[in-house]
DNA sequence: CTGAAAGCGCTTACAG
DNA sequence: CTGAAAGCGCTTACAG
């Protein structure tokens, strides 16, 4: 038999409201019964069932961070920002894996897990814009992440794409490099990540009175180093001529720079090279990567307080669904400099 | 209000009981009665209130996954093979950062944390084998991972770390090596992975009749990057002479491997690397870095395992304390070809 | 500031 | 195979 709030309650000659009201920081409680009741708790090992809990209050202290795979350094980094976020709040994060699978992100979101929670953090990955109309009628809030879905009924949270990019190519024509791949950019929608940065790109040598040379719009695929690896090395071997690369995340520029190292291309002499993401890696490669950081702990914060908020209104809300873009900063970083 | 099971059985017209067992895939249910009920949880868009069934069932279906930093490779690729694992058993999968601050592993492991959780598993950071008396009594059932806690209470799954580093010094050892530097030995508890790699290190060292050069034990905090990096600058400026690493993890032992290019040391021609871990992005460097892959698959499922019958078990839990040592498999790579 | 009662929505024995 | 009752351990109104 466990301890439970009525045996506490005994013991310290209240009722079992006042425990409650102890343990929950209730303010109104005279010193002396507070000191009471707490004596009671350690006296007894008393320990709160929080499922208990769960079921009277309908709040469970539990979120879930949809992402794609944890492995992937930019999940791994985003969510430990949305942890250490969620802590402030009291609220504890349950991890899940879509594998960028459409209809396992949406049965993540439609709560088809058997543990409760609050609301959903998702990282879309897998359903498109053209899914939105999938994401009404939730079980619990949700809150979108990333650049697939931007007119779902959603709050979404996401970065300054197109500026990122756009500074990231000014960076490179500043420094007198005229013929800069946008690596990643391939045929892409233009509300995604690629789209959105490629946008940034064409913007930033548009304002410099120059062309876009369709030959340095290029793919890659997946964004990993392997996609970015196999993607240099077919630029390469076209014999394509380019002086500047901006990759449109970090990985496939990780992997485009290991190729160009290997093929003897000097970088930044020959080739100057521009990320996106920071991941925590991009500083220990050599050379080390300039990228754009995209604000992830803002990312993480402002998509919790939404969720916060949309948690605490209940279903019963009526809060338009609003929309953040975090502020970007360029790392400059050896691999562009001048 | 919310549609619950009480609404589904009146419109299906069973008890409360059938629904329940029907959700449950309890087996004995007459075909008919199985499909009346489902169809009215679809009539009525009925959700199964989680924290409810958490209450009754004493069970969350929740656990805790307590690691330093989800950031660093070696935990996110441990916390998706957890993850991947837990699915099985549908369980979710709570990531807690400890930051490896012992009286936080402590707070985390006593269950001080707002949601309910069925149990933990414990990568320790923190606290060690001079704690494990703290370990006793947990409100939930809890396995211990890594190398720092060998004669706790409780289950404790790690790795085989001598024979590991054994075989990865002997593999240089056969490669010609025979200057090489235990990498991120530094002054370590025994028991400590650490500790357990040197032990590897000299046996291979003694089986082939060599003995240890003090010289060659180096330490390198912290185990990331920057450590790797900072310990093998020294090393160099030190003019000590070595020919093979076994670098204690893969990330002291990229941070070394940057270091040493950066320098004009050829990997592997002059000096051979071997690291430990094998993380995902030793297959991209340049070159690609050999290492000791743990297991991390045998791990997460064996800890799983252990867990799941702990759970199972419940409170009145008189099963030893058992331990798993998942085996090894040395990758051999670029860095370390002869 | 504190109490007594009701009830959150399930599952668990116990019947039949 | 299915039902009626009890109760898991809290918090929420409602009083006073």
């Amino acid at each position: 038999m466990p301890v439970t709030m009525r045996d506490v309650a005994e013991h310290a000659s209240v009722s079992i409201k006042t425990v409650s009201n102890v343990l929950n920081d209730y303010p109104y409680i005279r010193p002396e019964t507070r000191d009471r009741v707490l004596r009671a708790v350690e006296d007894l090992g008393y320990r709160m069932n929080h499922s208990a809990r769960a079921l009277r209050s309908g709040r469970s202290g539990a979120i879930s961070l949809v992402v794609p795979d944890i492995r992937n350094a930019y999940f791994a980094e985003l969510a430990a920002a949305v942890i250490d976020a969620a802590d402030g709040l009291d609220l504890s994060v349950i991890i899940e894996q879509s594998g960028g699978v459409p209809e396992r992100e949406l049965q993540l979101v439609q709560g088809r897990r058997t543990v409760p929670v609050d609301g959903v953090l998702y990282s879309v990955a897998g359903l498109g814009e053209e899914d939105a109309h999938l994401l009404a009628n939730l079980p619990t809030p949700v809150v979108l992440l990333g650049e697939r879905i931007f007119r779902g009924p959603l709050d979404h949270v996401t970065m300054q794409n197109v500026e990122g990019a756009r500074a990231a190519t000014e960076h490179l024509l500043d420094g007198g490099r005229r013929r800069i791949l946008a690596f990643g950019a391939g045929a892409a929608a233009s509300v995604s990540s690629a789209g959105l940065r490629l946008r940034g790109y064409r913007e930033a040598l548009a304002s410099r009175g120059l062309e876009v040379d369709p030959a340095l719009v290029v793919d890659a695929q997946p964004w990993l180093r392997e996609g970015g690896a196999n993607a240099m090395r077919a630029v390469l071997d076209s014999g394509v001529r380019f002086d500047g690369v901006v990759a449109f995340n970090d990985l496939i520029g990780l992997g485009a720079l290991r190729v160009l190292l290997d093929s003897g291309v000097r970088v930044p002499d020959d080739v100057a090279l521009v990320g996106f993401d920071d991941i925590d890696e991009t500083r220990f490669t050599s050379p080390s990567m300039s990228t754009v950081d995209p604000g992830r702990r803002e990312i993480a914060e402002t998509a919790l307080a939404f969720l916060r908020d949309r948690i605490a209104a209940g279903s019963g809300d009526d809060i338009a669904p609003r929309e953040h873009l975090s502020r970007f900063h360029l790392r400059e970083r050896e691999s562009s400099r001048r």
